[in-house]
DNA sequence: AATGAATGAGAGTTCATTCAT
DNA sequence: GATGAATGAACTCTCATTCAT
């Protein structure tokens, strides 16, 4: 066990800090959580925390976009640079790695999609922002693979489903893996894995089927 | 225009109570919104308010009570005692039906999903509860009309999705209706009836498929 | 059982509040007691207290004014009509009523004596001159009667013990009696007149005493 | 005369916090005394009182609690460590220190007797245990000296009175001492000694007379 | 760099009191 | 005469935020 370590360098603290708010503002509301308890959290004081991140609302837009940022990456990941053995469908990667990020990292999901969701907040402006980042990193997703991007073996797939097509297929994979994240709390003998193909199939089936009949 | 009126009864002022609390508390957080703007709304004052509904909490459990009953009646009505042209699918009615709803009663429902939705909360409680109600109508649904229930002529249906499927469909199609409802506010081109023909196939292609092959 | 009656004198409901607010006041703190409980308790509504007793200080006042004057009827009775069986020292009888009135009058006294008491109250003033009104009393009947005033048989006690040592027998009795009521309670197999007699003495020997050497 | 210090160690603030709340419990009722009167008296602000006693409640406990261990401390140090002029006689010496602190000490006595004895109340609950103590305090007072205990020169004193009796001792003298306090203020020209003088000589006669015809 | 001390501002809640029927 | 309806005013308590060391 790691006694309190006092004197970290700044970029230490800051992370540990957003380590005790992502969990905190996980649990409950934005307004239910005490700045205070997140300082005691980190392992620091109130006053640092207002030194270090500004405000209550710097706190929490921090939150949102160091884990819009690593889900981003997750994503990008398993497209771009999978590993051996992940299949060569890269929307179905893709879709595979958010539906796996939302299932591991429920703190972090929860904050992007439950709490920044908040209309009318003071910190809604930016988070909002943010949390549109990771629609667009999806929406670019099943746009730029279901038109058969990176994957060679699609050649009918070519046109482009138009960007309407593309963002409500994104919004139904989101609302989806949500759905199914807090289904696998109850379930845990289900993988995400299923459910994944469930949704690849569903984006690509909907997206072909609409415009050229048997996408699949 | 009726001019404020002073001294109704409190059955009316109750209700108009309820009202101006669904607005306010779809527009902001629990904790955003302060009992006194939601007095003035409904042309009272503030100690009125706890005079009749008790508490800010009591006031939210009494939108969301009121609200679930309502939308509960909307999918019952539209499966049970539907209007002559409304096809005779039960369960893409009913789905229909909760798609139109959500739709159309963005407020009520955003205090259903969004507000109640917040764990931990002392208000949690009866709001889990009553949204917990609301779940196991659409489960309902799903279960009875996929299972050919009421709808005699669909023989192929007969096998009865076990509850394991039922409540992920369920979720599914609510977390779907939600992001769908707030895709609908961009492109109010489309109509929710479109959209729930999709749910609805996602829904009988689910139950379906996994276990039959092609139930379709 | 009664049914609530409705449409009663003036002169009858006046009590029936009164009753209730005795009660009420004895149980609690002047601000602890709710104007509504007590008419609710009255079988009335809180507009006809107002009606009737002004404020909730009118109400209180009343309460005082009310028991002051029945303790002091007590005594007064006990010493100029005493019953056949009484005894022939008025003092003691005095006393002796005193302690009795204490003793079973509990929440009647429990007004007088515990809540009049707080001063810086709005209440306090005429509270307060009520209060006065009854040690007054019980200074005049220990002065007149330790004076051998009814008394034929004490003519060495001729002398008028002054105004002083009265008043401070007179509170000693006072706050006798109401640590004997206390005590009582939790010993109900005491009797008051016991303790009565210890005060009398008490009484009799401090006045006697302190001028005259063998009082007794 | 120091200036309003900004800035004391919580220890001193705490102190300063409850020197004020006495002084205001006990000119007023529990429920007329407000925090925010309380914070200013003790050159702070409302939300660090708050900060330190945690609940209005608290900060009355505080105050009952305290000034019951300073009356207990004086009353033992002049049981046990009297000063050389003191007489040789332990009852009176803690009757005496127990009457003069009452006197001296009105502020404290009357949150600790006066505002400290409303039942039913939510304060009431540590606020009647701590004033049990001080009781049993003044019992075991009365009970070892009378019993001649730290007193070798009355050996026909030797009986122990009955807890009952002691009880209903202590309860009369504490009682009495208060009524007394009251007294002074009006005639400051008495000396608590001299009434002192008067109950521990109605405790012992008491206490032995009853039971032992003339003990005294 | 780090923190104990301190507070302004505001929210929920309660209650005596008054209308208007 | 009696009462449901309505509220002004006040109070406890909380929290993000800032000094001063």
């Amino acid at each position: 066990m790691k006694t309190k370590q006092r004197r970290l360098p700044r970029r230490v603290r800051e992370q540990q800090m957003i380590d005790a708010a992502v969990t905190a503002f996980s649990k409950g509301d934005y307004h239910t959580v005490r700045v205070e308890e997140i300082a005691e959290a980190a392992g620091t004081s109130k006053p640092t925390v207002y030194h270090y991140l500004g405000s209550k609302e710097g706190l929490f837009t921090a939150c949102v976009r160091r884990e819009a940022e690593r889900l981003i990456q997750a994503i990008r990941r398993a497209v771009h640079e999978p590993p051996a053995d992940a299949g060569d469908d890269p929307l179905r990667r893709g879709i595979q790695a958010f539906f796996t990020y939302v299932t591991e990292n429920r703190e972090s999901w929860t904050v992007l999609y439950r709490r920044a969701a908040v209309q009318g907040e003071p910190f809604a402006a930016e988070a909002t922002r943010v949390r549109e980042r990771v629609m667009a990193e999806i929406v670019d997703l099943v746009t730029t693979c279901a038109r058969g991007g990176p994957r060679p073996s699609a050649p009918h797939d070519r046109r482009c489903p138009d960007a309407k097509d593309a963002q409500l297929m994104a919004r139904i994979a989101v609302s989806t893996a949500d759905a199914f994240a807090d289904w696998l709390v109850e379930h845990p003998e289900e993988s995400p894995d299923a459910m994944a193909g469930h949704v690849t199939e569903l984006a690509r089936s909907h997206l072909g089927q609409d415009r050229a009949g048997a996408a699949l």
